[in-house]
DNA sequence: TCAATAATTTAGAATGATTTTAAAAAAGAA
DNA sequence: TTCTTTTTTAAAATCATTCTAAATTATTGA
């Protein structure tokens, strides 16, 4: 018997997002969501995407990371300026940043806690909080 | 009677800091640190020399910035690819980005406090922790 | 003071990431 | 099928930033 879990399949996805279950976007959704969370760059998908023997151009991969930032599949994490990172999870979380080597990682559930907010600016409201620990080696 | 403060002049800085006072360096170090803290990009930076008749290119800018930043009077601050803000304060603190008007601001001193910090991988080490508050109007 | 030397500035070219354009291809509707 | 709309794409354009190589400026040390 099977469990009915939301979005397992990609094509679920993209339909509940309505948007077209093209054949590009079906690889790029499955490269995305069917391996855990991952924090990738336009680039790196693009090239995953070339390896695996998926023909798509890079305009696409761009038009389809922000397509599905739009909807709320994903969502863009901002660690250094020139380069733009894709989250698959879009629920609120933090991150690790390793300097070093570029790479983004999430920092586990409830180990970062924000005790104190503070006072926001006149007629301006929180959107999002996002913490950035950056590390390196050794 | 003069109270002795560090770096109240900009050719002062450059000396602590080893660059040489050159005319566009002062010139610059002026509009950054003369009126508290700043939060500013090299474009913004290259107008409010040029408007202000300070004749200073923007490969100059972007180079003084970076120097400035690698002896620590600046810091760089990521909160949107594609743009790179620099912070004449370059001690620890964070901040509000208003992501309508692109402005960055302080969060003043302790009202942001991380009551638990995560586990940090295996012989990686913490460097900086930015906390980023979006806001937005209304 | 003055040339020799080193550091700095600069215009313009180059780079890298991302977006735009406009035309071809694919998908959905009828 | 056709018709219509959406999507994809190659190529050009844009934007921020860095690089290059030459010109300028500052420092050194006879
Ligand atoms: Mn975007
Ligand atoms: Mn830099
Ligand atoms: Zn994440
Ligand atoms: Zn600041």
């Amino acid at each position: 018997m099977k469990t009915i879990r939301p979005f397992t399949h990609a094509v679920d996805r993209l339909n509940a997002a309505g948007l077209r279950p093209t054949r590009q976007r079906l690889a790029l959704a499955r490269l995305l969501f069917e391996d855990g969370n991952r924090h990738i760059t336009a680039e790196q998908l693009h090239r995953e995407a070339t390896e695996g023997g998926v023909k798509v151009s890079l305009a696409t991969v761009y038009n389809t990371l922000n397509q599905f930032t739009e909807v709320g599949l994903l969502r863009e994490v901002a660690v250094e300026a020139g380069r733009a990172y894709f989250d698959t999870n879009a629920t609120a979380h933090h991150h690790f940043f390793n300097d070093d080597t570029g790479e983004l990682l999430d920092i586990p559930g409830d180990s970062v806690v924000l005790s104190s907010l503070p006072d926001v600016p006149e007629n301006m409201v929180i959107g999002a909080i996002d913490v950035v620990v950056h590390i390196r080696n050794k």
